[in-house]
DNA sequence: GTATATGCAAACCGTTTGCATGGCT
DNA sequence: AGCCATGCAAACGGTTTGCATATAC
């Protein structure tokens, strides 16, 4: 697609504001795992085993340890936003307004749905004494393809 | 809250219909635990935990392995639906058409949203060559009371 | 200089599985 | 009789944590 795979792994700046943003010291493995995130502006759905791999593709390695310490210390900083659809991984978005997600479950990728693919009534029914925290919706997809199952896993 | 609690481990009847409807044998195990669950006739979610332990208190224990084994068999036989919320739990549904649902995020504990809580816009977009599975949405809410937070956990 | 981040390995916890026993049809 | 369900305990996999070292401020 476009650019910004492989050898680009955007741009220091980006990632340097995105952190100061959150407060959080640009250390080495954090400045890294940001511009993988939004160095080229965009929003990234990873997981930690993910985003793991591309960091040491883009020879910038981090420990996994790290990382998981550092996606949590990006969402406590509100900085991203975790997303449960598996129970076997967490999702991290880097996109934090509420919008909708494609869920491949074919694949185990989670990608952004069109903003009109979902209309709410309204804030609904709140029960009395609470708030709303989020609403998440999650369309799952299966590939429609009636041969081409690649595993049956 | 309303009877049916402590004593009243709901008719065996609605049980046995149930597992039948599901092409599956009315061992002891499952009588115990389909009646825990729809032998009232209300929708229940559970964790397995939480069901592995309703099974102690109503004298039909249970073990947890066999717990996990006959969840996973009441879904592939189409009488309830895993749902993914929390990450480090699966809730299990008694009710299988799509719904919304409430997540109070602090019990996690998971319950069915009325039935306007959200209108879709359409069947959307579903991008070609893929069918759509089924359509999660969970309204995430937390305790508005200012004081009275149980623990901080 | 002090507080905080990192990395490794071990702990953790919900869930799954292998295997021997027991029950349903 | 034969197949399948049960239960225990051990394995599993993603995530977290303790602790020693290294780094940012």
């Amino acid at each position: 697609m476009t650019a910004s795979t492989d050898k680009d792994p955007g741009t220091p700046e980006r990632a340097e504001a995105w952190l100061a943003s959150g407060h959080l010291r640009p250390t080495r493995q954090r400045l890294a795992l940001a511009r993988l995130l939004v160095g080229d502006g965009r929003n990234r759905h990873v997981t930690a085993e993910s985003l793991h791999e591309a960091a040491g593709l883009a020879e910038m390695p981090v420990s996994l340890a790290t990382v998981y310490n550092t996606l949590r210390a990006f969402c406590d900083a509100g900085l991203m936003h975790e997303i449960t659809v598996d129970g076997t991984r967490s999702y991290f978005d880097t996109r934090i307004d509420d919008h909708t997600h494609y869920f491949w479950e074919d694949e185990g990728r989670l990608t952004d749905a069109p903003n009109d693919a979902i209309r709410l009534a309204a804030p609904p029914d709140i029960p009395a004494n609470a708030t709303l925290a989020r609403i998440d919706v999650v369309i799952r997809l299966r590939k429609a393809t009636p041969e081409a199952i690649p595993e049956d896993r």
